[in-house]
DNA sequence: GTGATGTTAAGGAGAAGTGTTTAAATCAAA
DNA sequence: TTTGATTTAAACACTTCTCCTTAACATCAC
């Protein structure tokens, strides 16, 4: 089985980072463009991300499903509906209003647009009232 | 940004196997065959490892590297050369000569042919004497 | 302004991943 | 042994990723 997001190259250019090198002069050392160096980096931040990401998503498998927030939904009734349906289940959102709504967007910026819910979102929730987002 | 291994197709038959439900019971729900089924179950499984693999690597950046094994090395020569390295650098390593060489073939099968390495393996090591292959 | 650094966009070639089907193989339990 | 569950392999169309180049743009310090 292959193994790990990161070619061997993104490897290379974050080690060389982390030792302080600039774009220009890995550029130089590995024979490519600055411009190249920086997407390579790039590529490889964005694939930790998504490695992140996916762990996270197993915690979403250990929830429970609470509720779908339907696309077009104004993001500022979103703390209500979930509260409510907390509450159903009986377990407390360990989420004010505020950082609920932070976390929402936060989960996946390209589902909102301003305070609309662009896309069907899925909410999770587990025993310890933490919120994921699938 | 593209976020997350995970495709829906991967995330749904997680799911719905976390629930209980069989291969066919899943194919019959999602409208596919029992064989497709299983190929997305287990390509999921694969996500969640390249997951944890990538994660796992970013240790080795905080690590300082110790030492390349050399194509063609014998295996079972690769801990003395570790050891030495180690104590080069003053630090001591954490695993005896087995654990260390059942690391070292665990952290990439693909690399050994028997007792041989067959590329190159960098070493690195942290100041609490664990190891990282890349 | 000049130079160094970093980012972004557009485009291309090759490699890899995904979902799918069909058919065959393994495995455990009744 | 027969049945249900799971796995594997091969093949195919599609899509996405990766690395690369070139060229332009944005910062920031000197």
């Amino acid at each position: 089985m292959k193994q790990g997001l990161l070619t061997d190259r993104q490897k290379e250019v974050l080690r060389y980072r982390k030792n302080g090198l600039t774009q220009q002069q890995i550029a130089d050392i590995i024979k490519t463009s600055k411009a190249n160096v920086c997407t390579i980096e790039k590529a490889a931040l964005e694939n930790i991300a998504r490695a992140r990401d996916t762990l996270e998503f197993l915690y979403t498998l250990d929830a429970t499903h609470l509720c779908t927030l339907k696309g077009g939904l104004d993001l500022l009734k979103a703390p209500e509906i979930i509260y409510t349906e907390a509450e159903k289940v009986g377990v407390k959102v360990k989420y004010d209003t505020v950082s609920l709504i932070n976390r929402l967007r936060d989960s996946n910026p390209d589902r909102f647009r301003g305070r609309q819910v662009r896309e069907d979102v899925e909410v999770y929730i587990n025993e310890d009232g933490d919120l994921y987002f699938g």
